[in-house]
DNA sequence: TAAAAATACTCCATAGGTATTTTAT
DNA sequence: ATAAAATACCTATGGAGTATTTTTA
């Protein structure tokens, strides 16, 4: 059980379906689906109910929430105490000369 | 940050040396002195200094350390909950058929 | 000067990817 | 019929290994 599946219920929970949440996690939805899988593989359980509409939490899924919550907002904590400027926060920046030529091949676009 | 390396800095403060945790938890040294300077490059903190006799946290490791134990105090809580029969406790067995000229053999040793 | 820690690599397990199939309304 | 989830397979990152060197009380 790692943090990472512990945060992917959250999302999961929060959105309603694994396509929405692999969506806005920035993952596909199959890594998603596998890695929940293995989690309910891990503790035997089933977190929520596949529907061609999204999941349904279970009783127990809803449980194991609560506990997740709990992880993860004491892990929040600590890393906005210690990764304020987060290395996981990444800037790409662009820079380049002035071509001329760039400018006028620019107006055959 | 992990929760690998939050559990491996709890260990070196339980155990006050790299090698000694290391030995503790069924990792080798350097991999688990690798773990821990990757964690302080990305908190940008140092959070104990080495000694030939070990470490000593600093202060700034002492409080990191107080962080940690609480998320996994959390995590702890939701493993005893789900994973009783924990799928991270193997079992090796081994078995044979008795071969007669076996225990002749072993006379030999 | 001997222990503890750091460095330099090698390897492999697994998290995540793409393509596709299955499922249920 | 269609959108969601599952399955199958592939790739690559990084966690852990061994061997070795560096460090300091």
């Amino acid at each position: 059980m790692t943090l990472q599946q512990l945060r992917y219920v959250a999302s999961i929970a929060e959105y309603g379906s694994l396509s929405k949440a692999a969506r806005e996690l920035y993952i596909a939805q199959p890594s998603l689906s596998k890695s929940v899988a293995e989690l309910e593989k891990e503790i035997q359980k089933t977190l929520f109910v596949r529907t061609p509409r999204g999941v349904l939490f279970t009783d127990e899924g809803t449980e194991f929430l609560a506990y997740a919550r709990q992880v993860l907002q004491q892990m929040d904590t600590l890393e906005k105490r210690y990764e304020i400027g987060s290395v996981t926060k990444h800037y790409f920046t662009v820079s380049s000369q002035h071509y001329p030529f760039a400018s006028e091949a620019s107006h055959c676009l």
